[in-house]
DNA sequence: ACCTGAACACCGTTCAAGT
DNA sequence: ACCTGAACACCGTTCAAGT
């Protein structure tokens, strides 16, 4: 109960939280994953976070090393804490499917971890839970070897594709050129119809299941 | 002839470069844009800039604004550099393949370029010059509407994962964590050959080709 | 119009020092 | 062992001032 910044006792300070004990490394992660969530990645700075949690910035230091390795182990938290993957379904097409779809949504629901994930180049990681999924499915498809091994990561691939260019929509929601400036009527010649599906955003969610399909069932060949 | 900064006349300052008469926007950015290619994004600095300029800080400032506005220019030019996009073959599939091909290639040759676009939000403008393509190639094919522009969305996707996953390979060259501890024995029970598939790295290639293959041929079905 | 110098408000990181 | 304070070497940006 005692504040261990500034002024012996009473409340003061920037946002002491909930700190009376001693620091561990765990509180500092947990702090710093509370910032990552509300504020962003760009927010989230070892000073800032020294100061939410009433400290001097050098003790960030002391538990878990520098910027980098405060990302890196808020990347462990990340992949630990993103849920399970959900199969459904009855034949193996609609179960693998439903891995690459579950997958989608569940990155697509957090968009700001899986930019840092990313960032820290540790989307292999974040994967590998899907992977023993994909694995069981596709064995249990009667794929092995080679085969399983490239169907895992063509799927993979399929939802990393898919999850970058929805965050890019989202990033970018008004076009930044015009219609008129993307596209002349050379490109499209004796097509109005085109132009209007090329320039008005597409669903990503149906692109998405439309090549997930082709490729599963090309994959599941029997 | 005569040195700007310092010292009249003679040769001093950091690297003053080839700079003799007024500075330009362009001038600027040339110079950024070598910064970007010889020392990557993170060394590109307004200060560092200046400084290879033989410039003071607030000179860039004065041509091309902040930070944000020097990376959208130098976006521009990655984009307006980048080659065109090679179509070969004869039957509409191949030709189709083709583009992804190239502009895949494209794009694996200079990965810190297509970092940064990515960064601003602009891989859509980087993808133009290949939708316009495959625009044209698809409509040949005998596809419009709906279907087209899908297919293009479709085509880019793949282009865009397969990318980006080579760029996580690259940066991520040594698994971080063993095989033994990624897979147990109980995610590959009974296949030891495709364990040794799952840890061994694959060829992006090769995989690229196969979902690129899958997909143009379900597209381009008559 | 074009550029400088100084200043501001930030960063991450280190290091000696305290208890 | 755990934490502080001060300092260092950076950032991007602004603003008054010079020519």
């Amino acid at each position: 109960m005692v504040a261990r910044k500034g002024q012996a006792g009473r409340a003061r300070g920037p946002r002491p939280g909930t700190r009376d004990a001693a620091l561990s490394r765990d509180q500092v992660l947990d702090t710093a994953f509370e910032i990552l969530e509300s504020e962003g990645v760009e927010r989230l700075t070892v000073r800032a976070l020294a100061a939410k949690l009433g400290v001097a910035v050098t003790a960030i230091y002391w538990h878990v090393g520098g910027k980098r390795a405060l990302l890196d182990g808020l990347v462990e938290r990340i992949i630990a804490q993103l849920g399970p993957v959900h199969v459904r379904g009855r034949d193996p097409d609609e179960r693998i499917m439903s891995i690459g779809r579950s997958l989608r949504q569940t990155l697509l629901r957090q968009p700001d971890l899986v930019a840092v994930v990313h960032r820290q180049g540790r989307t292999a990681a974040l994967f590998q839970p899907a992977r023993r999924v994909l694995v069981r499915e596709l064995t249990a498809a009667g794929l092995g070897g080679a085969e399983a091994a490239m169907a895992v990561q063509a799927i993979l691939n399929l939802v990393i594709g898919s999850v970058l260019v929805d965050r890019q929509l989202e990033r970018q929601p008004a076009q930044q050129q015009s219609p008129e400036e993307l596209w002349t009527p050379d490109d499209v010649p004796d097509a109005p119809d085109l132009l209007d599906h090329l320039t008005h955003p597409l669903d990503e969610e149906k692109l998405f299941n439309f090549s997930l399909g082709v490729l599963v069932q090309s994959l599941v060949r029997r």
